[in-house]
DNA sequence: ACAGTATTTGGCTATTTTGCCAAATAGGCA
DNA sequence: TGCCTATTTGGCAAAATAGCCAAATACTGT
């Protein structure tokens, strides 16, 4: 790969990759609003629960979120609330590529 | 995977996964202060330009970036500036990753 | 100590992503 | 037209990622 990419990059491209995944991208939204055990994400994601604690250490690797034992269970929340900005942005990209790809569908008035 | 989660977080990966390789993150990087062609990115990256245009490819697919054909060559820009945002939420989860490292090296006072 | 619940880890296969080379394409200019 | 430069595309091998199962680990309550 390229040999002149700063470390810097590295490290970014790594919280870049623990979003690279619907199924975190889905944890991240959940973890807003409150924090869960990895039974109830497992639940509400519907894949198999070392799946889904898989995921959970890609992001706690990254930093994105972090995880506390209590009693039987471990309970992650989000680390770093700034990452809702990202949320904030990739929705804008989405919806920006949305009107772009409006544009090009013939308008049905004529 | 898991069949519960919904269309809207699979997009939202896209975004995810464009900035999930540091070669990427760099070209963002980069492109936030001015256009560049291909031929400039490749020099500053140090692949072959192939890779380069490819990695560019990623990034138009999501929305990310743009490119204007002039001449001989094609300039790509930041389509979305609020990728920014991205980078900023970024650093900053990296410094609260090395806040917390820090605190893990014992403290030379003693 | 034993059984039951929650979670993580190891291992394996399938899929996706990377990166290089070579070949194809496109525009500029003699 | 023919040559040169810039860029993209096709193809392939190496590497990384994902997801399932089974096994290991950790804690609770009996």
């Amino acid at each position: 790969m390229g040999n002149k990419i700063d470390v810097k990059y590295f490290e970014m491209a790594k919280i870049g990759k623990a979003l690279a995944h619907p199924t975190r991208m889905f944890i991240v939204d959940k973890l807003n609003e409150k924090e869960h055990c990895v039974k109830e994400l497992t639940e509400m994601i519907g894949a198999d629960i070392s799946t889904v604690s898989k995921h959970l250490t890609v992001l706690k690797n990254s930093g994105i979120v972090s995880d506390e034992k209590r009693g039987n269970c471990v309970y992650y929340k989000l680390e770093c609330t700034c990452v809702l900005n990202i949320f904030r942005c990739v929705m804008n990209v989405i919806q920006i590529n949305l009107k772009a790809a409006m544009e090009l569908i013939p308008d049905n008035r004529n």
